[in-house]
DNA sequence: TATTGTTATACTCTATAACTATA
DNA sequence: TATAGTTATAGAGTATAACAATA
C-alpha cells in the first residue's frame, strides 16, 4: 500500500514538474542534463555522460537541444582537442535558478503542513529505501 | 531535501522493477498495460486507452507487443463488431501473479524494518502529496 | 592503442491526423 | 454522424557499432 502511494506520489509530482518545465521549453531528460551541467560546469560531454549514466551518443543529442535553445554553450577544451567543454549560458543559469526556486516552493507546499516529527520520520523512511538499494 | 529523497527513492525502485520486468520480457509501459488489462479483463482497446490515459494508437502498439509475447489475446467483441476484446492468457495471468508477489516482497523489504510510527508518518506524508494534486 | 564525440541505425513510447469498418 | 481501431508520420529518449580526430 505504501509502495503504491510512493509510486503514485512521484507520478503526480513528475507530471507537475513536466508541465512546469514545458513552459521553459525543457523536457525531463533535458532538465536533468541541464542540472548535471549546472552542478559541474564547465565539463566535457564524456563527464556529463558519466554523471547522467547515459551513453555519449545520448549526450550529443541532449546538448544539441540545450545549445539550440540557448541554455548551454559548447567551447574548446583548453588541454584536449578531442573534448568539448560544455558550460551554462546566462539563460541557462537563470533557468536553473528558477528550477531550484520552484522545487523549494513545491516542497514547501507538499510538506509544509507536516509536523517536524512527521517530516523527520518520513525522511528516515525514504532514506531507508535508498539504503536498501545502495547497500 | 525530502522531495529529493522521494524522487531518488522512486528512481531506485523503478530501476529495480525495470530489471525484474525485463526477465519476463516486459517494459514499464507494457507491464502497466498488462496490469490495466488484468484489472478489467475482458475489455476493449478503447477502454484500456482511457484507463491508461494514452491514445488509442498507443494501445494498438502495446497490445501488439503483449499479444506477440503471449500475455494477452485479442478476440471479437460480442456486441460491437468495431471493437476488440482484450483478455489475459494463462501466461498473462501467471505473469501478473508474479508481479503482484514481487511487489509485495519488495514492499516488505523496503518498509518491513520501519517502526509503526515511521511507517504511519511516511504514509501520511505521501497521502498529503496526493491530496495536494487531486484537490 | 585508447579516448572523445559524431554519423548511422534501430527500438520504445508517445502524439496527431487521415482512413476503414461499423454503429 | 459518431466511434473503434488501424496506417501514416513524427518527435523524444535510449542503445550499439563504426568512424575520424586526437591523445
Amino acid at each position: 500500500m505504501t509502495l503504491d502511494m510512493l509510486l503514485r506520489a512521484t507520478e503526480l509530482i513528475t507530471e507537475d514538474m513536466t508541465t512546469a518545465l514545458r513552459a521553459d521549453g525543457l523536457t525531463q531528460a533535458r532538465a536533468k542534463a541541464l542540472w548535471g551541467v549546472a552542478a559541474r560546469a564547465p565539463l566535457t560531454q564524456r563527464e556529463l555522460a558519466d554523471a547522467l549514466e547515459v551513453t555519449p551518443r545520448n549526450v550529443t543529442t541532449l546538448v544539441d537541444a540545450l545549445e539550440e535553445a540557448g541554455f548551454v554553450a559548447r567551447g574548446s577544451h583548453p588541454d584536449d582537442r578531442r573534448a568539448i567543454w560544455v558550460d551554462l549560458t546566462k539563460k541557462g543559469r537563470t533557468a536553473v535558478a528558477r528550477m531550484e526556486k520552484a522545487a523549494d516552493q513545491l516542497a514547501e507546499q507538499l510538506f509544509g503542513g507536516l509536523s517536524p516529527e512527521e517530516l523527520a520520520a518520513a525522511t528516515r523512511a525514504l532514506a531507508s529505501v535508498a539504503e536498501h538499494f545502495t547497500a
